[in-house]
DNA sequence: ATACAAAGCGGAGGCGGCCTCCATTTGGCG
DNA sequence: CGCCAAATGGAGGCCGCCTCCGCTTTGTAT
């Protein structure tokens, strides 16, 4: 049923290439100049007509949430230790996932703010991936409750906000210990240690 | 010695006019349209050209940074009662500045940013501002620390940054208690109890 | 009052980025 | 090989940034 009655034709072969050539250049110029990076270039770069670039991702956001699903296999490839993790130190565990996450949410300079927007406006191209991180999270903070090691109140969007206020901040050069100091602060209010 | 040795001439009177033109116009126009408002439409609303607003303000954040001063007397006007109010109840009133500058750095939609990038760059027009709501912060929070009711490890520049944090979310639709429960999280980081 | 010069002014225009038509090309299929 | 739908990319309109540069305004000296 999912196909029409009639027979579909094959995809060209060249939507298929221009598509990962498109990738592969976002992720070098997402990398190198930030998410705000100019897509003109971009397209140049990847050897495309500025029309191909954005039939393919009609919007910065859907270019950006398929980059970010790209390296999004890098961080779930370092899932499985730290849920094995979890399972014998909770604590420590959460505390592992949210660095990760942290370190994820800074893949692209800028990065931040199109996750915030994305995590209100529930519409964009980047919603899917942020809620499946938040759900993961709340795996995590879920196991940490079940031992005490995590305030019963504190809730896995709101670490996942926290994360998301450190990638922010990483990106300033603020002083030397400022980060360890912003972690250490937020991570008092989440456990009860 | 400040003047030189010529007799200075008077300033002409269309510098100030315009000056004031433009800034009243900032005012209207960050607040309406937030701090990436485009500076061309704000200059011919204020009857001015572009080379004019450019003149005086050579750069957005110069312009933002004058504008934060006009809104920034709301905030110190409210300095004086909490300053009372923390000789009486030190934690309170730590609390109640936190909620203020928080306030304070909402005045525009996305000043956090550009804030941000001021606190780490130095040299930019809103540094000194930002510099001296730190200085203020840390008076608050020296004597929540002579109380007893902040830890000692905490720095002025964290709690500056988390109330940044809170105004950096205030302006996306998150859940309806997804505030407070941050406010809560850090909170339960910095204070004692 | 008038003339002068310095200071200020604003329009015009170059640049770069965003995004969209549409004439042309490409590639699958008979 | 030829057909035709699908895909392409260049051209171009729009907008915002920012800077010259010729002109006007304003203070001051006569």
């Amino acid at each position: 049923m999912s196909p029409a009655q009639p027979a579909a034709r094959k995809p060209r072969a060249d939507v298929a290439r221009n598509r990962a050539r498109i990738l592969d250049t976002a992720l070098r110029h997402f990398t190198e100049h930030g998410v705000g990076t100019s897509l003109e270039a971009l397209a140049k770069d990847a050897g495309v007509g500025p029309a191909t670039l954005y039939r393919h991702f009609p919007t910065r956001e859907a270019l950006l949430a398929a980059a970010l699903d790209v390296r999004g296999e890098a961080l779930l490839a370092r899932l499985e230790p730290l849920q094995a993790l979890a399972r014998s130190d909770a604590d420590e565990g959460l505390r592992q996932w949210l660095l990760a996450l942290e370190g994820y949410l800074n893949t692209f300079s800028g990065l931040p703010e199109p996750v915030l927007a994305a995590l209100a406006s529930h519409s964009s191209p980047l919603a899917a991936n942020c809620e499946r991180l938040v759900k993961l999270t709340d795996d995590f903070l879920r196991a940490a409750q079940r031992d005490g090691t995590a305030r019963p109140t504190v809730r896995a969007r709101d670490l996942f906000l926290s994360a998301l206020f450190l990638a922010w901040t990483d990106r300033a050069p603020l002083g030397e210990d400022a980060l360890p100091t912003l972690r250490e602060l937020l991570e008092t209010g989440y456990s009860t240690r």
